[in-house]
RNA sequence: GCCGACGUAGCACAACUGGUAGUGCAACUGACUUGUAAUCAGUAGGUUGGGGGUUCAAGUCCCUCCGUCGGCACCA
């Protein structure tokens, strides 16, 4: 006799087990077409499950995030079907639901081409219009086993064996279809209605390289055909905010196979990569950081000391000469170390916080490059903080005090937060990592951020909150980074004088707020899609002339721009305006400075913007001023502009 | 590194099943003397990523190396 509450209060009596999806039918035809599954007790069920105790129940439908994920969880399985009555030979592996959509890894003894997926979606359409119901059985152990092996499905008998407590699998029969699943899942399969396979890549099983690969096909699913159009249209518009796009459009840098993974910056992206630099730069000299250079390329001997040579010997670049074997650091801090360990320290002089602009390179595995995002050869906004225990909780806040502040000026607030803890591969005691990832999960806490815990993921000497942005395509990428350190001061003997007369080792805090320069920049690249503010962009205006007679008075007018600290260029070409016009418009300058008879006649310039209103013409200075206003914003200008 | 796709002039792209490598922009020359997103005409530019092979003939087919793109694995 099961009394089921639904949201709004209300109450309706059964006297037999009931399911989500009569209960819909009791409420309304409406609902129960739209029923994708149901909240019992605020738990996720299948629509069809029976309720026979008194429960809390909730209808969930495409207008619920959940609804939604089930729905793509349930393409999945539909393209199961599908594939499997085009390709009875494919064997499915796994099939789960991610960011806008679901993949599904299947074992092909041929290759898929975008032909085979275009068959597929066309056979997933006609199997979904069919509108069949989904039947779930809870199926025992030994039964489950016996339908796999039957079908050939050796992944999935591969999953059963995996999950030795259980004792009964969902399996989920779409006609003649079967695949097992924790669920919950659509009651039928009408529901999954906007849908369109996007991609097609390899994967290995179960994520591991010794593996076999598989080939995974990627779709996108959502609610309604607006919502999977407006999608599509997104990644279209995405396209245009790359950065490897703009970096060629716009002339600011360029990589080719001569050095691959390692940009050539050209003039204008190095204006911007130096401003980026000399921002950190003055963060550092307002934050009591001092700056140094150490060697780009250091003894083999101090690589192995440090532990670098062991776990990433493969990964580094290596050089010879008069039978000295040498490693290009791949990271700043057993540099950073020497440099410390020059002087003798008191515990009086902590924290000593290093800084250095400094060119790692990591010979990056060949598949991994990606634009600036992913590159061999980078600058990091590197420093180590040397300091006592004591002194962790200070200096950890006030670089994550740093980053925010950082990230908010460049014109970022969404920013994610993860803690990473310790390794398999390690070096350092386990009472060691113990202090070092509660000392990091506290401040985090204090600083009331969310984070997520990712286990495992840590550095080998010592666990790190990251901050990572998004590009344009929704791809996340880490840039800041804190890392606590027990083991390096120890490993490559850096000391201090305590209060106590002894030697002690510092605890070692590795931090960078922007992290690789070069990402940071394709980020940002990608974030203002190339119309960057006027304190970044890499040029601020161009004093355009009307005709040939006006070319004195235009670098007159740049001349005075430049003197004052602006980026200002002319342009005197033998060209219409509107050429001229349209030209810088499209290279995103942010002010275009049109001057002709009038204004050489009143000393003006005539201000046209880059979104293209004209704002006429005004003395050099009211313009200084204008422009000077602009660049004290910062990235926020933008920042409120978009919301 | 692995799976798949791709690589044509500085850039963006074209060249049917193998049959003389083209177009636009940019560049250069000249004309026009210009007022808020493209003035007109002409000229030049390519061993089709490198190497090898099949063929009377290869941008096109095959092998191999390099690189790029999308994922996967990796990411100090």
């Amino acid at each position: 006799m099961p009394v089921i509450t639904l949201p709004d209060g209300s109450k309706r009596e059964y006297d037999h087990p009931v399911s989500a999806l009569d209960v819909a039918k009791d409420i309304g035809p409406g609902l129960a077409k739209a029923t994708v599954c149901a909240r019992v007790n605020g738990q996720l069920k299948d629509a069809t499950d029976l309720i026979s105790e008194d429960a809390e129940l909730e209808i969930v439908t495409l207008k619920d995030e959940d609804g939604v994920h089930v729905m793509r969880h349930s393409c999945a399985h539909l393209l199961g079907h599908a594939i499997k009555q085009l390709y009875p030979e494919v064997k499915m592996a796994i099939g789960p639901v991610v960011e806008h959509g679901f993949y599904y890894d299947v074992d092909a003894p041929f290759s898929l081409t975008p032909e085979h997926l275009e068959k597929i979606e066309q056979r997933m359409q006609a199997l979904a219009k069919t509108d069949y119901p989904v039947i779930k059985k809870m199926t025992p152990r030994e039964e489950a086993i016996r339908i796999f092996t039957e079908r050939g499905e050796d992944y999935k008998l591969e999953l059963i064996a995996d999950m030795p407590e259980e004792t009964a699998f969902g399996l989920y029969h779409h006609q003649e279809y079967v695949d097992m699943c924790r669920g919950p899942h659509v009651p039928r399969m009408g529901l999954c209605k906007h849908f369109k396979l996007t991609a097609l890549a390899g994967a290995y099983w179960r994520g591991d390289s010794n593996n076999k690969m598989l080939q995974r096909i990627y779709g996108v699913a959502f609610a309604s055909k607006e919502a999977l159009k407006a999608h599509l249209k997104m990644l279209e518009e995405a396209e245009k905010r790359d950065h490897r796009k703009l970096g060629k459009q716009l002339d600011l840098f360029h990589v080719e196979d001569i050095a691959p993974g390692m940009a050539f910056w050209h003039p204008k992206g190095t204006v911007l990569f130096n401003i980026v630099e000399a921002y950190m730069r003055e963060q550092l000299r307002q934050n009591g950081y001092e700056e140094i250079r150490t060697p780009l390329i250091m003894d083999r001997s101090l690589w192995e000391k440090s532990g670098h040579w062991d776990k990433f010997k493969d990964n580094m670049f290596t050089t010879e000469t008069e039978n000295r074997d040498y490693a290009v650091k791949p990271m700043n801090c057993p540099g950073h170390i020497q440099v410390y360990k020059r002087k003798l320290h008191s515990y009086r002089d902590l924290p000593i916080r290093l800084a250095e602009f400094g060119l790692v390179h990591r010979n990056e595995p060949s598949g991994t490059l990606h634009g600036l995002m992913r590159v061999r050869s980078f600058t990091q906004d590197d420093a180590h903080i040397f300091c006592t225990e004591e002194q962790i909780k200070d200096e950890v806040q006030a670089c994550i005090e740093l980053v925010y502040r950082t990230y908010a000026d460049f014109g970022f607030d969404n920013i994610e937060v993860k803690l990473s803890t310790r390794p398999q591969q390690r070096v350092g005691s386990d009472e060691i990592w113990d202090k070092a990832e509660d000392a990091l999960a506290r401040c985090l806490q204090d600083a009331n951020l969310d984070y997520e815990l990712q286990p495992g993921e840590g550095a080998f000497y010592g666990p790190k909150i990251e901050f990572s942005l998004r590009d344009c395509i929704g791809r996340v990428w880490q840039c800041g980074t804190i890392q606590l350190d027990f083991s390096m001061p120890v490993r490559l003997e850096a000391t201090y004088i305590g209060a106590d007369n002894e030697r002690h080792y510092p605890v070692m805090i590795h931090r960078a707020i922007l992290g690789s320069l070069e990402r940071f920049v394709g980020i940002l690249i990608e974030h203002y899609e190339g119309r960057f503010p006027a304190w970044l962009a890499p040029v601020q205006a161009v004093v355009a002339t009307i005709a040939p007679n006006h070319g004195d008075y235009a670098r007159q007018i740049a001349d005075q721009l430049i003197k004052q600290g602006f980026r200002v260029e002319t342009d005197l070409r033998n060209e219409k305006i509107g050429l001229k016009i349209r030209e810088h418009t499209l290279m995103r300058v942010p002010y275009i400075l049109v001057v002709g008879d009038q204004e050489v006649e009143q000393g003006s310039v005539n201000v046209r913007t880059r979104e293209g209103k004209t704002l006429g013409s005004m003395p050099v200075d009211a313009f200084a001023a204008q422009l000077a206003e602009a660049v004290a914003q910062l990235g926020r200008v933008q920042m409120q502009a978009q919301h």
